[in-house]
DNA sequence: TATGGGGCTTCCCATGATGGGAAGGTCAAG
DNA sequence: CTTGACCTTCCCATCATGGGAAGCCCCATA
């Protein structure tokens, strides 16, 4: 299989699959006499393992840490649960001032008339008059 | 005043304001005779006003936007209310993705014993095995 | 007045994950 | 054998931010 199909089969493009090679968070694959990589279903597999890792919002660091584990057939599933845990708590965290932001932003939005008038709440906060 | 000083008083990195003076974001300060940028009062609000903004999540396309509605003393509000609104959806969406994401990891973290044992439905799911 | 330290200037580089695109080789179908 | 789709490598760009070097400037203190 070529990368082109490796890439449809996995849901991570051509140049993120070189990229990845590249940066030895997976091994080189085989070759071509012509120089073409070639990929079978477990490499397949093993970038949709990277695909579903980063959805789930893992940064590349962490994948391959995930990666490791994966590999590794004597590994305490403890250690993966404390990956993921740490990721729930990162996310958590995103979420949190996200929802900050997000509250701020709609106690603005709801004192501002948002009519003709230049009069505006929002920029008020914005330039620091402490409404 | 220097940059250093117009730097801590806004929150802004010197680093930044530099940047931001490059790409054009604000306008540049005026200079001593040896060459160095000068800061009023109003240029430290105009940096606090990005800051801010940007705390509340803003892209610095629409940083730009906000300022030049902040400028304009003619703007209407509805157009200061619309991009807060859109922001709110923004963080909206963002925040969803990311407690779908949580959501996910949570089930899979429950369903992990944590334990030596190498079985791990974490590393079953990002495998692909469809638990 | 000389000196030293800290602040300022510009310029270049790096990040991280991704895409765009060019130049050139390869493969398979017609 | 041609054509078009695919592959290769290499370089560039993103976006906001920081690091750091080389060199100039300013002020306080000895």
């Amino acid at each position: 299989m070529n990368i082109g199909e490796a890439a449809s089969a996995s849901g991570v493009s051509a140049k993120m699959i070189r990229y990845y090679e590249e940066t030895g968070l997976i091994p080189p694959v085989g070759r071509t006499a012509s120089g073409y990589r070639t990929y079978g279903p477990r490499d397949v597999q093993l970038l949709r393992f990277i695909r579903r890792a980063r959805d789930l919002g893992f940064p590349m660091d962490r994948v391959a840490e995930l990666l490791a584990l994966w590999r590794d057939r004597d590994r305490a599933s403890a250690d993966v649960k404390r990956l993921a845990a740490a990721q729930v708590a990162a996310l958590e965290t995103r979420i949190r001032e996200m929802e900050e932001m997000k509250a701020t932003l709609q106690h603005l939005v709801h004192a501002c008339a948002g009519d003709n008038r230049p009069d505006c709440p929002i920029l008020a906060d914005l330039g620091g008059v402490k409404a």
